[in-house]
DNA sequence: ACCTGAACACCGTTCAAGT
DNA sequence: ACCTGAACACCGTTCAAGT
């Protein structure tokens, strides 16, 4: 059976989810696959670059959640935590990547949380820079509190304590103030005009 | 010379600064000092620790800084941005500190933006919860964006392109964004008693 | 108490050589 | 074209043994 790029994406997945991100190597990913380290990079340049495949992979659902039912900024921010949830070590996944300039992840993220933004909010009204910053705002407080959950989460599981889950509330909230600013800000030039 | 814990942060910094964190080992920091690597061991428990450490002299600015002057939330956001910027790679390694869970970085932050916010609104007529987003938020956001920010200037550097640096506003109208949908809840529990 | 030497169990990446 | 074997230059961490 001939490996290929998403035989190690599904690989490296795997590994992921059941053994978390700092076990996600390149040797182990080979070693799943039966193959030696090396073989990986016929099909993959660098470790960075599988990195970013996870990471498409993992909001990939995104998109196409997208594509059938419209959602409100608000709803797809509700819906991208969820999925960075998804999996194990999803958040930091998502983080490493998108913090690597050029990044296809945060490219996908910002335009959907933009379009998402242009369809509840007058975008003629609203100076471009406050969209601008209300999405990438939204980015990364979302992907940022979801990272900060799983590692809370993972260090309640690792040392048996019970778990404060109220930072789920606390990251919509945010999402929340933040688009209220945003409306504020329309309604603002609506009346100034 | 005998061998401490702020010498061994103070050598990491230096190496943070020159090299970046990717060159923060612990065997390079031992290099630096003149001492075998196992040596740091009886000073500092793990590298999580140090980076840490780490993490609390980059953000110890604000601290003095705020023991001062008081600023306000949004003035709190620019200058948490200017300390981390202040160090290569210092918005990474605060946000590796970060989700650390029980991470002493996070609550330091989330503290200093806390109290920020109930001098400059009313801490009577706002939820608590709403404050606490409000505090997460611009914490994940400020640093987020500062870390995408700074692996932008190094892209640059490295490739010899020229750099937008209009995420510098970007960040800033995000807070602005989230504090002005914090003003309205302000303004509309009022109107509702 | 504090440090060295040396090891253990790993990494990511490269590349001649094979098929 | 695609993969193996084997190496290169590293990691973090531990721990007997020294002083």
């Amino acid at each position: 059976m001939q490996l290929s790029r998403s035989y190690i994406v599904d690989a490296a997945l795997e590994i992921l989810d059941t053994y978390g991100f700092a076990d996600m190597t390149m040797r182990r990913v080979a070693t799943q696959l039966g193959v030696a380290p090396g073989a990986l990079y016929w099909h993959i340049s660098n470790k960075q670059e599988l990195v970013a495949a996870i990471a498409e992979a993992i909001i990939e659902p995104i998109g196409v959640r997208l594509a059938t039912t419209p959602l409100s900024p608000d709803e797809l921010c509700t819906s991208l935590r969820e999925f960075l949830l998804h999996h194990r070590d999803g958040a930091e996944v998502v983080a490493a990547a998108m913090s690597q300039p050029q990044s296809a992840v945060r490219l996908k993220i910002f335009e959907a949380v933009t379009s998402s933004i242009s369809e509840y909010f007058d975008t003629q009204i609203l100076s471009p820079s406050d969209i601008e910053a209300a999405a990438t705002g939204l980015t990364h407080l979302t992907v940022g509190a979801a990272a900060l959950h799983q590692a809370g989460l993972q260090f309640a599981e690792a040392t048996g304590e019970e778990f404060d889950a109220d930072n789920e509330w606390q990251s919509q909230n945010a999402v929340r103030l933040l688009l209220a600013g945003l409306r504020m800000k329309e309604l603002e030039s609506q009346n100034g005009k």
